[in-house]
DNA sequence: GGAGTCTGAGTGAAAGTTCATTCAGACGGT
DNA sequence: ACCGTCTGAATGAACTTTCACTCAGACTCC
């Protein structure tokens, strides 16, 4: 039982990782079943033992990297240390988001959500939660009205997410110094 | 012989404006060629008399696009006019790209910039041409290194490219105010 | 030897593309 | 002005390919 769950856990992982690249290559659209079974090692009729079609294959990978992300951003623990530690939590998060792979999965689902309408829910159900647990953590630090804070953070959220079309347009850029302004000036608004 | 040519410059026009349409609501890969027939008002099979095919059509709706949006940066003629005009031309930008429909073809393009190759070359060649222009424009403006203003140059980029998926995150957000505080932000380092 | 796991050829539907055909209007000779 | 001819835009059904999905049987550990 416990030995089935395992190996079950496993395959759903093994596919998951090579949707993931499938997907950061291709698109959702233009990859085919019988890629994410080659990638994952396995034939394409197999793929249906563990999710009930390419709709769910989607679907899950979206929620897992949005909820990576979520775990990320809350793991920061923005509440807690000085300024040091919060300019290292911000400029790791700002690093991580100037990946290729991840830039192109960002956008890939920001497209899906557009018109998947779940899957909007889902990202827009975030957004908004992120938006009040920041404007939580900034209003003990910081003494201005709630609306100038929301603003704020608008701000730097629109800083956050131009990171993936920035690097799409620009794959040469420099990340280190991009990920040290866009820090600064997420970390000056912030304290 | 002129007639001609202008009957098939309007049957283009048509099937562009229908196909951003489609495009704008179900994305590049979801619209089928029935589906901009229909919206265009023609047949399937007369679509074929104006464009190559399918990848003709998004490809020439995307050179549109960039096209479109190089256009409008250079009207602007930022090195003309005081700060009063700069700031409306910028907040004219900013807010352009605010716009529901605009933001989903962007990321549309976008993300097809990510794995089709020309699209891609076409994108970051415009975005390289445009970053040269911008820092001609600043280095007379003011007196700092070219390595200083071509991070500011980026960070303002970065800050312009956060508008579409931000406003697919958080569609209810309060435009004036973003517009207002991104353009408050790159004026601040253009001047 | 049986339960669980996997394979890969097969299927049907969907969608891009082609093409024979239609038809409205332009042209030109009388 | 009238008729015959021609052009080419438009149609829509047929064709072709692609791809998600199925299933009957093979394989592999206990």
């Amino acid at each position: 039982m416990t030995a089935q769950e395992t190996l079950a856990d496993t395959r759903r992982r093994d596919i998951m990782r090579a949707a993931l690249q499938c997907f950061a290559a291709k698109g959702f659209y233009a990859t085919t079943m019988a890629d994410i079974a080659r990638a994952a090692k396995m034939s394409a009729g197999n793929l249906y033992n563990y999710y009930a079609g390419k709709v769910d294959i989607v679907e899950e990978l979206a929620r897992h990297e949005i909820e990576r992300m979520k775990k990320s951003l809350q793991d920061q623990q923005f509440g807690q240390g000085g300024e040091k530690e919060v300019r290292e939590h911000v400029k790791r998060i700002v690093l991580s988001r100037l990946d290729s792979q991840t830039a192109k999965i960002s956008l890939e689902i920001l497209s899906e959500c557009t018109r998947n309408g779940r899957m909007g829910e889902i990202l827009r159900e975030f957004d908004a939660q992120w938006r009040e647990a920041l404007l939580e953590v900034m209003k003990k630090h910081i003494q201005v009205s709630d609306d100038d804070l929301r603003r704020r953070i608008e701000m730097n959220l629109t800083l956050m997410d131009g990171l993936s079309p920035r690097l799409v347009a620009h794959p040469d850029l420099d990340r280190e110094a991009l990920a040290a302004d866009v820090t600064e000036h997420i970390v000056a608004c912030h304290c």
